[in-house]
DNA sequence: AAGTGTGTCAACCGCATAAAG
DNA sequence: CCTTTATGCGGTTGACACACT
């Protein structure tokens, strides 16, 4: 590694508006994608990892900001219970939130108000043998804003967003889920009943717009990424 | 008013993994 | 295959705001 020269010419610490603005603007045009190229289109003084985070966990349009109600902590817990702490296999069922609000919700409210502690996964956890035969259906799933942008910095290829899971992980989910009951109802009466009263899909949580945050609202239409939804995304920034 | 403690959350760090050459 | 590069993930840190003494 080591590829970045002259590091101690990145800037760290919290973004400016400018640098957001800089930020934005070229992932209007380009998509999120090539984060390592994007220091040198833009003058930005930040590694393409600090970009990639900004955008994610703060820029991008699917991103919900305030409080969590109670509806996403009862999911949240939940969640947790049968994932552990893949945050981000989490987030990726709490429409409109990020990995890492998740991270910091649980940290900071509700391990507290649960009063358990760390449910840590080995580093070291294989990978379901089933990713392998899913991973080329992952392949085919372009990113409609750039999808033909493929290659160096002058064309941006696909990007995966960490607001929309793999089929991979869906169904590595969807095995947990089954594991515990989660679908079947057989955890009293929830399961799948309680999924869909809380529009926990499966499906990628992409949301095709910021109108339907509340989770009583999230419908399936809008948890589909198309090129329709992405569109209303940019018009909407 | 000043000092200290605590909570929150954005951002960084290090590692793992995938993809490209 | 092996190496290099890019990206993603989870743990952790640190700045800031607010409460409390």
């Amino acid at each position: 590694m080591g590829a970045e020269a002259g590091e101690s010419l990145h800037r760290k610490g919290l973004w400016t508006e400018e640098e957001d603005r800089l930020l934005l603007d070229h992932i209007r045009v380009h998509g999120p994608g090539r984060w390592n190229c994007i220091p040198k289109f833009t003058g930005l003084k930040r590694h393409g990892k600090s970009c990639r985070l900004r955008w994610l966990n703060y820029l991008s349009p699917a991103v919900k900001r305030g409080k969590f109600s109670e509806e996403e902590d009862d999911l949240i817990v939940r969640l947790h219970k049968l994932l552990g702490n893949r945050w981000s296999l989490i987030a990726g069922r709490v429409p409109g939130r990020t990995d890492n609000q998740v991270k910091n919700h649980w940290n900071t409210h509700l391990r507290k108000k649960l009063g358990t502690g760390n449910f840590k996964r080995p580093r070291s956890d294989p990978k379901p043998e089933y990713r392998a035969q899913e991973e080329q259906e992952t392949t085919n799933h372009h990113h409609p804003i750039n999808d033909s942008n493929a290659g160096n910095c002058d064309r941006l290829p696909p990007c995966r967003s960490t607001m929309s899971n793999t089929s991979a992980d869906d169904a590595e989910v969807r095995d947990v889920l089954m594991r515990e009951n989660f679908l079947t109802g057989s955890e009293g009466s929830d399961g799948e009943e309680w999924m869909r009263d809380h529009r926990v899909w499966l499906g990628s949580p992409m949301l095709s717009s910021d109108r339907y945050f509340e989770l009583s609202n999230v419908g399936l239409e809008d948890l589909v990424i198309d090129s329709y939804s992405l569109d209303q995304m940019w018009q909407q920034l």
